[in-house]
DNA sequence: TATTGTTATACTCTATAACTATA
DNA sequence: TATAGTTATAGAGTATAACAATA
């Protein structure tokens, strides 16, 4: 009988577990948290229109994004005005306080990030780029890939 | 400018995000959830005596633990009941049901094992095994290491 | 008193369904 | 009607504080 390796998947999420528990302890430590850091970043892209957009970049539904925008804006984060060209669409912007919070947020994500290279030198951080990158695009094919499995 | 690479533990979080909704839906597909196969995969190994042990090893505090289990006892996947030596320590044992269960989810997270694993050759597999473990040590030390970061 | 577990309560993140406002 | 977003509601998972039971 062999000692089972631990599947691949359950070390994977078990790592996840404490890295992203550490992750958002590093962001709460700032005044964040893992959910207002995303909607930051992707506000300061600036690569969206419409909330739509946003809440599919953030990676969560409508009324998912609609709450956490609804915290950041009484937060004094940012502010929700209906776009004049289109008054179905709303511009969402930062605040000076919202920019803030996303600088502060940012170094505090890259000095954990300096923790976790620590450890890697730089061929393996890339290797594990690649690894991490190859998994995601398994559970998840590149949108237009055709699903093609349960349909054959 | 150079066009900043994605920090690694940004990458980490959001590879774990898909690949642990699709350990989710995989397991959801087969009767249970996260919660219920990291209890029951707890609970198999055998390799505790109270429900804190228990705890500990799932990886949550006791009341949710709890939580868990009064969900899964009224499933009929369990039963509790005080042991008589120490009537504080409550005795946790499957039932056919939850065995039954536990062999369905672990035939479901196989199956999700090997698709992952697909994409990789044997010794990708031992490379991130081996930087997944690594980062884990990094974030968590392993318990009794000594903590010395903010008591210098 | 100390230990084991539960209850009460609450918070965060997420979602679906139904709704409003606008086009 | 179709689209953008919000409201209402719910559920899963987690936690802390206070409690009960037992030792």
């Amino acid at each position: 009988m062999k000692p089972r390796e631990t599947p691949i998947g359950l070390l994977l999420a078990q790592t996840a577990k404490v890295v992203g528990q550490a992750f958002d302890d590093t962001l709460a430590a700032a005044g964040g948290s893992t959910s207002t850091w995303l909607v930051l970043l992707a506000l300061m892209r600036g690569s969206h229109r419409t909330q739509r957009d946003l809440a599919a970049e953030v990676g969560v539904r409508g009324p998912t994004l609609t709450h956490h925008l609804n915290g950041m804006e009484q937060a004094g984060l940012l502010t929700r005005a209906r776009r004049p060209d289109n008054r179905r669409e709303h511009e969402v912007a930062l605040t000076d306080g919202g920019r803030a919070l996303f600088h502060r947020l940012r170094s505090a994500a890259a000095a954990h990030d300096v923790r976790l290279r620590q450890v890697f030198d730089p061929h393996e951080l890339e290797t594990l780029r690649a690894l991490l990158g190859r998994m995601a695009q398994t559970v998840r094919p590149p949108a237009s890939a055709g699903r093609g499995l349960e349909e054959a």
